[in-house]
DNA sequence: CTGAAAGCGCTAACAG
DNA sequence: CTGTTAGCGCTTTCAG
């Protein structure tokens, strides 16, 4: 294994020297560095990173923790956080809790004890007081895509769920719809409960019949609920799920019963996975712009990282707005017409991709 | 940040001791142990990974480098080699290279400088003879998703591709199709090949028109030259592709044309992705045991990493099998009868997941 | 611009 | 069983 040392001997200068020419810092003679250089690529030499971690405290990756791969959502989420980490010259390591909420805590612990630049994560389970303190005291920026508690010294970064779900409801209301189901997902997760809480506003304004079901946001309990749903309330016309992958569930149960979207049921989910396009009939679903939001994460930590001292949580809420596609029938007018596919309607300035409220 | 050298002190006793009994050796008293345990906690000691990765000379993680994490199958390779790791207690570092040479390359470069314990691959590109020399020269023990080069000294995970294109085309024959378009992936890549081989061997038994369309294994591919697929030889009546993602595509593309499937087409993939069951139609595919497929190769980068000297790769090859589902329709018996959807077809004993060539 | 020297936090012989 | 002593490979003052 060639080190440092090596490619100093070789080239007759000092590690020191060495280390500044392949660093690329500045205090270099140009044809010491060319020197150095060509030794360097002559040797092979690969510098080490856990060396170089250890002398300068700390470690060129950073972490993100998602609950759930299989959900594309976060699939879209890694991979805007990768390709921000790969331009900023950092690793990412990706950790998978899968669900788990011991999983999860084992993660934290290990991602702190590599000394990550900062850790980008999606929480099953509220971190518990003890492993808050850990990573304050680590000074590790955090960025949580669910934000459990707004006392924390973390930033966070949302889709605007409440005016998503808003949008949901708005729309089913506006064709017709006054029984409505919910996949509400999990009690006490911040997206489900904003995004359902949205829709709830706005289907308030009208009399309808909401039945809400609570269960994991997966695709399993998208189909386990809206089969109870469905034969608990078997009058429904409508249903909205807050997530897609909980609508995709909700599309099996619904064949299941030999009903057909957006005929007997119009189904609305939430994130605008690629797959919501593809999928038959077509998901109308509320876009949430995934892959931003992940490289949003990382621009986060960056810029953390770099700030002296305790770091101002940055808070970002990124803009929503509803796609229209086949799987929601117009009830109001007459029966077997099938809504029109209409371009989205058009939405409010402040609906489009990007910051809602800027950092505050 | 507290360290072993403030648990050493706050506990009387020497950093050694400390670590000894910290990393769980033996030859340390049990109370020693205990009291050093306590103080360790009292200060909630993390120990630097990055410390003792120098000081053993191995980080604790082992790489994967996946192509593209949008297709869901890759997600299963890394659901399974993270819960591997996970009970390893390693950590995994995963790379996404989505689909860019470059990226690639910068990346096996990188897991190289961390010095990982060893590095999982699918690769886009092959390696350049010079990244090989660089892999086996660190001794870092690789495993291969798609074996690019008899002769190289990494080893490989595969399926067994050969015969799941051998099962997808005759069961298509069997059905009584004899005008075939193949969706066959890129050119010179493992998989798509042996896939594309096993299932030209099948039907040239009959003579039967088949058109082969090569373009990359993604799902914009397979919709874009399924497209031209339908234009070019409309009298088509099935299509295998050569992984489920293609088929997606295919699905979207044979839609448009206003064709039904199966009733104007039938469809074979390949894999077995969680999705095909549940899109529509339910996709007949070929069965690829992913999560197993992803959770051996991190074994075997534990066991090469443990042996000493120069490691003898180790190949395993995992059976796959047919999943008949209702995409495909009887063309031979009648007109309009839709295939009734069987258990699948009892399959020759080794066809079950596992080995089926035990590591060579 | 370059060299010398100290040290990051931990492990690992080797003595005692 | 425990302490002493060297480093691991690199960065980083601090002199020169």
């Amino acid at each position: 294994m060639v080190t440092l040392k090596d490619v100093a001997r070789e080239s007759g200068y000092d590690v020191s020297t060495v280390s500044r020419a392949l660093s690329g810092a500045y205090g270099v003679h140009n044809t010491t560095r060319a020197e150095v250089l060509a030794v360097a690529t002559r040797l092979d030499y690969r510098p080490n990173r856990i060396a170089r971690g250890l002398a300068t405290g700390r470690a060129g990756a950073i972490g993100l923790l998602i609950s759930d791969l299989r959900n594309p959502y976060f699939v879209e989420v890694a991979r805007g956080a990768e390709d921000a980490a790969y331009s900023a010259g950092l690793d990412l390591m990706v950790c998978h809790s899968n669900l788990d909420p011991d999983k999860q805590a084992r993660y934290v612990r290990s991602l702190a004890e590599n000394r990550v630049t900062g850790i980008i994560m999606n929480l099953v389970a509220p971190l518990s007081r003890k492993q808050q303190e850990d990573l304050v005291r680590h000074s590790i920026p955090v960025v949580l895509f669910n934000r459990v508690s707004r006392d924390l010294p973390f930033s966070t970064v949302l889709s605007d769920n409440v005016r998503g779900g808003n949008l949901a409801g708005r729309h089913l209301l506006q064709l017709g719809h006054r029984r409505i189901g919910i996949l509400a997902g999990p009690r006490h997760h911040t997206n489900p409960e904003e995004r359902c809480r949205g829709f709830l506003n706005a289907v308030r304004e009208k009399c309808c019949d909401v039945a809400v079901f609570h269960g994991y946001h997966a695709q399993k309990q998208g189909l386990e609920l809206t089969r109870k749903l469905l034969s608990d309330n078997p009058k429904i016309t409508a249903i909205f799920a807050v997530n897609d992958t909980m609508a995709f569930g909700a599309i099996q149960a619904i064949m299941e019963t030999g009903r057909a979207i957006p005929k007997d049921i119009s189904l609305v989910g939430f994130d605008d996975v690629e797959l919501s396009g593809i999928i038959h009939p077509p998901l109308t679903t509320v876009h949430v712009p995934q892959y931003e939001m992940g490289k949003a994460a990382v621009e986060i930590v960056l810029r953390q990282s770099k700030s002296r001292g305790p770091a101002i949580p940055e808070h970002r809420v990124f803009g929503v707005r509803l796609v229209e596609r086949q799987s929601c029938r117009d009830v109001s007018a007459g029966v077997g017409s099938p809504q029109k596919t209409l371009p989205a309607s058009s939405p409010a300035p402040d609906s489009d991709d990007g910051d809602v409220h800027p950092g505050l």
